[in-house]
RNA sequence: GGGUCGUUAGCUCAGUUGGUCAGAGCGUCUGGUUUACACCCAGAAGGUCGGGGGUUCGAGCCCCUCACGACCCACCA
């Protein structure tokens, strides 16, 4: 980060453009580490940013392309305040999305009871993303799928980081982490052990919702609902007491018929009371069971008595567990009907069970359906209904409940008493400061709603592996209660290859011996410890103590899709493990949405790629966009907006050219325009850096609240205004052309140098590229290591000049330019005479402006007297001839 | 059912403690060869600020209510 690193040669070009900035400035940055942390520093000297580490699973969108341009500003914003920036960028590359994308990149499926093939090629590369049937994929080991999947995703981090560079983001590339890499696992394995060590994580075996696709249990933030078609069926029970009365239930699940415990209503509802503490069988199966009163039975849902099943939904695991009912499952782990249900004694229910066992949910709920038709038991005709049904968010199939033995992390889902974890959560997200403020209610409602801890452990291959083994008994069972772990000098660590201390390789999987977890713990229990894993927690002896220099970091920026998710778990692990907040401020950026306002759907999403817009718009055009729409609020994707960005950066760079063509006096010693507030006398050019200064402080402000946009807001009009009327109203005087002689030349080049190399610096967060290469052109170093400019010096090279004059007087431009527009005729054309009339206050104004208006408006006689209104207002004009028209000469 | 956000010109959006706050850009229309810029310049037209109440001397701005949209959560017999 020098200022006085060589730069390339840099003259104003004839023709400025913006082709090639991208690439070129990419370079140069690269070569000069611009954005590099300084790791000689203390934790205040710091800016620390969390940023999110994008899943490597293909293709980036423009969801990324805006969040992470936002981010940036303020990355930028301060850095320039003199702030030593930590902003690394990490990739996610672990977890389901990377399995399915290898799985139909090479297609191949990871089948964990085969040996490990060396030198394995796969049978294909660049399969499309659509899912390929798991018939046409090549089985292969654990191994040789997971070094397949790390082939994949450093592909595709390349081309992450390509786009990234071409949009300008200033990351430090060195400080680039991988979710999946050996340091991460450590990290990931350390933390969770001493989780273990404090109680905070748990094994346990209950039933939990289930993917019967990827047969893999899932935690709740992964869970969404779907609306479905479904059926409330009305189905009779048979009561036990002589009567042979039937009680009817309703059900959209009729295939759990076998899986029913009980009935149940609520207590006090009068239509059961006789009922309750009786039985009922259940038809076709001619299983007892019991009717119960429980009051989370709705009177008014159904027939107002549930069955209750082992497990059709969380009222029933709720029921089961509050009412001590036995387990009967029916739905194994791959979604299909389990071959046996002893509970069942009847001969004819047994041989009714026989035909489900082996089915698909939805087959069986066909079978059972024709059997309640043929055996009168169902009544009248289901009655359809649309509700919702819940799915693995990555799912296609609904959710099962299971039962299973899994780990969990606290999480305050279960620990609701005053002042527990929970309301611990709940106050870590009121000391967060949240960009936009209303975010933190999204948090807060997730935590109040929680209903269970954190089920962290996962079925399946790629990921990071739980460093645990259970001992083997003598009988061969394993022993959950005999966890062994490794030390942390270990890490990482695979139980699967790795044995515990004690134990050789001989005794895997025998009795007295041990054997391994099988699972992998979900990827949002490594990308929660982002913080940790960027900022070298688990290596802090061989990192110079960057952690500590780093953490709690300043900023999180990230979607407000995954507060649930990505931000709540990292609270729940930096308030575990550092007993802190893991940062100081959250960014929320929106959603990119369609045109017609509805989420920006994958095909489209896919359609409109990163690469292609920057190349279209430039990078800059596409970060305005990103610029002017405010954090936290979904945005349409409008072309339009990087269209108009694009014209920005472009009239930067016309501009600049311009205001730094009329010569070079005042110079600095190496003959180049200087920012020399001393000679600066004119009062309409006093006048304009006091308008300056306060688009500084507005700037400053916004930025200092973390909102880019409104900063962009006040900078964007204040440098139209500059260019179209400013400009054009002392071009003559400031190639010498006017009264004012030498001294008002100087005057007016001196307040075009300091007001442009301060727009560049308040345009440099947002546009990066014409920025820099304006910047170039006439200073040293880098626009974006220069101090974020201040308002006190503008304000005093404006020596008390009132601002308002720069607005009075371009009022009056306009005025002037509307006459010639209304008379249909070039601006060129001379007004031979005019009388203005102003306001008392205005009138002094323009008088001290009067030579720059004359030239503009090519006047020869201006008469200037105080008007009656408040406008000002043209009297008694006369137009001269245009301007003999001529073809333009090219240049 | 609960929560959050939004509803301002044809479009995309500003409008921060209620008093030039009815704005910007795009689009449209009318003009202009103005040696920084045709990836340009100048100018114009366009809205009873979602509906209805209320508070106030005064309300896009505060309160109530309704409608619509988006998202989150709950329910999902």
């Amino acid at each position: 980060m020098t200022d006085t690193a060589p730069r390339p040669d840099s003259t104003i070009p004839d023709r400025p453009s913006l082709e090639g900035l991208e690439e070129k400035w990419d370079s140069v940055w690269s070569e000069q580490d611009l954005y590099a942390f300084d790791p000689e520093t203390t934790r205040d000297q710091v800016f620390s940013v969390d940023t999110p580490p994008p899943t490597a699973s293909g293709a980036l969108h423009v969801g990324h392309v805006f969040g992470y341009s936002q981010a940036d500003m303020i990355v930028r914003y301060q850095r320039m305040r003199g702030k030593n920036v930590f902003y690394p960028l990490g990739w996610d590359d672990n977890g389901l999305p990377t399995e399915r994308r290898a799985q139909n990149y090479y297609g191949v499926r990871c089948d964990p009871s085969l040996p490990y093939e060396e030198g394995f090629t796969p049978p294909q590369e660049g399969g499309s993303n659509k899912s390929s049937k798991a018939a046409n994929q090549l089985p292969i080991s654990r191994r040789n799928f997971i070094e397949l999947c790390e082939q994949l995703t450093a592909l595709d981090e390349k081309s992450f980081e390509d786009v990234f560079r071409a949009l300008g983001l200033s990351v430090d590339w060195d400080h680039s982490y991988q979710t999946i890499n050996s340091a991460s696992r450590a990290t990931s394995q350390r933390a969770f052990l001493e989780n273990l060590q404090q109680g905070q994580a748990y094994q346990s075996e209950a039933p939990t919702m289930w993917d019967v696709t990827y047969r893999t249990a899932v935690a709740q933030a992964e869970q969404e609902d779907r609306e479905r078609e479904g059926a409330y069926h009305r189905i009779g029970f048979t009561r036990t007491d002589g009567t042979g009365e039937a009680v009817f239930i309703e059900t959209t699940r009729p295939e759990l018929l076998p899986a029913c415990v009980a009935l149940v209503a609520h207590p006090d509802d009068e239509r059961y009371q006789g009922l309750f503490g009786s039985t009922v069988t259940s038809p076709l199966f001619g299983v007892e069971v019991p009717v119960m009163a429980h009051p989370l039975a709705q009177p008014d849902k159904g027939a107002g008595i549930a069955m209750i099943c082992t497990f059709g939904d969380s009222n029933d695991v709720t029921w089961w567990r509050e009412l001590s009912l036995p387990t009967r499952s029916v739905v194994g782990r791959d979604g299909r009907f389990l071959p046996e249900a002893p509970w069942i004694s009847t001969e004819e229910g047994q041989a009714r069970y026989a035909e489900l066992a082996g089915l698909t949910v939805f087959s069986a709920q066909k079978r059972v359906v024709e059997m309640v038709t043929e055996s009168g038991d169902l009544v009248g005709e289901p009655e359809k209904v649309m509700h919702p049904v819940k799915f693995y968010e990555n799912g296609d199939k609904p959710l099962e409940f299971v039962t299973s033995r899994q780990w969990y992390l606290t999480n305050g889902g279960r620990d609701q008493s005053e002042g527990g974890l929970r309301d611990e959560l709940i106050a870590r997200g009121a000391e967060l400061t949240w960009h936009p403020a209303y975010m933190e209610s999204r948090y807060r409602n997730w935590v109040e709603g929680l209903t269970g801890d954190w089920l962290i452990s996962r079925q399946r291959f790629y990921g990071v592996p739980f460093p645990l083994w259970y001992a083997v008994g003598a009988e061969g069972e394993t022993d959950h209660d005999t966890v062994l772990t490794p030390p942390i000098e270990a890490l990482p660590i695979d139980p699967t290859t790795d044995v515990p201390a004690g134990f050789t390789e001989s005794q895997r999987n025998q009795p007295g011996g041990f054997t391994a977890d099988p699972d992998i713990l979900d990827t949002w229990a490594t990308s929660s410890l982002t913080p940790q894993l960027a900022g070298g927690w688990n290596s802090q002896a061989d990192s110079d103590g960057l952690f500590d220099k780093v953490y709690p970091m300043d900023l999180r920026p990230q979607g407000h899709d995954i507060i649930r998710t990505w931000l709540f778990s990292t609270i729940v692990r930096s308030h575990l493990q550092q007993d802190s907040l893991p940062w100081k401020h959250a960014s929320i950026n929106g959603w990119i949405l369609d045109p017609d306002r509805k989420k920006m759907s994958k095909s489209k999403g896919n359609v409109v790629t990163p690469i292609g817009l920057l190349q279209q718009h430039g990078s800059d055009g596409v970060r305005y966009w990103a610029g002017r729409a405010r954090q936290g609020v979904d945005t349409a994707f409008d072309e339009g907006q990087m269209k108009i960005g694009r014209r920005l950066a472009i009239k930067i760079l016309n501009a600049s050219k311009f205001a730094l063509g009329f010569g070079s006096a005042p110079a600095d010693p190496a003959g180049r325009l200087a920012a020399d507030p001393a000679v600066v006398t004119d009062p309409l050019d006093r006048a304009l850096l006091a308008e300056l200064a306060q688009v500084v402080e507005q700037a400053t402000a916004a930025f200092d609240d973390m909102d880019y946009a409104r900063s962009l807001e006040a900078v964007e009009p204040f440098f139209w205004a500059f260019c179209d009327d400013y400009i054009e109203l002392v071009k003559e005087r400031a190639h010498g052309n006017s009264p004012a002689g030498e001294a008002g030349a100087a005057s007016a080049r001196a307040a075009l140098a300091i007001t442009l190399e301060v727009l560049l610096r308040l345009f440099a967060p947002v546009v990066v590229f014409a920025t820099e290469e304006v910047w170039s052109w006439w200073r040293d170093g880098s626009v974006h290591t220069q101090a974020w400019p201040q308002a006190a010096p503008l304000r005093e090279a404006a020596a008390g000049q009132d601002a308002a004059l720069v607005d009075t007087v371009a009022q009056a431009a306009i005025t002037l330019r509307r006459l010639k527009s209304d008379a249909k005729v070039s601006q060129k054309t001379p007004i031979l005479r005019v009388r203005v009339e102003a306001p008392q206050q205005a009138l002094a104004h323009l008088e001290a402006a009067a030579a720059d208006l004359t030239a503009l408006g090519r006047i020869e006689q201006l008469e200037l007297v105080v008007g009656e209104g408040e406008e000002i207002l043209t009297r008694d004009v006369e137009l001269g001839e245009p301007p003999v028209k001529q073809p333009r000469s090219q240049g």
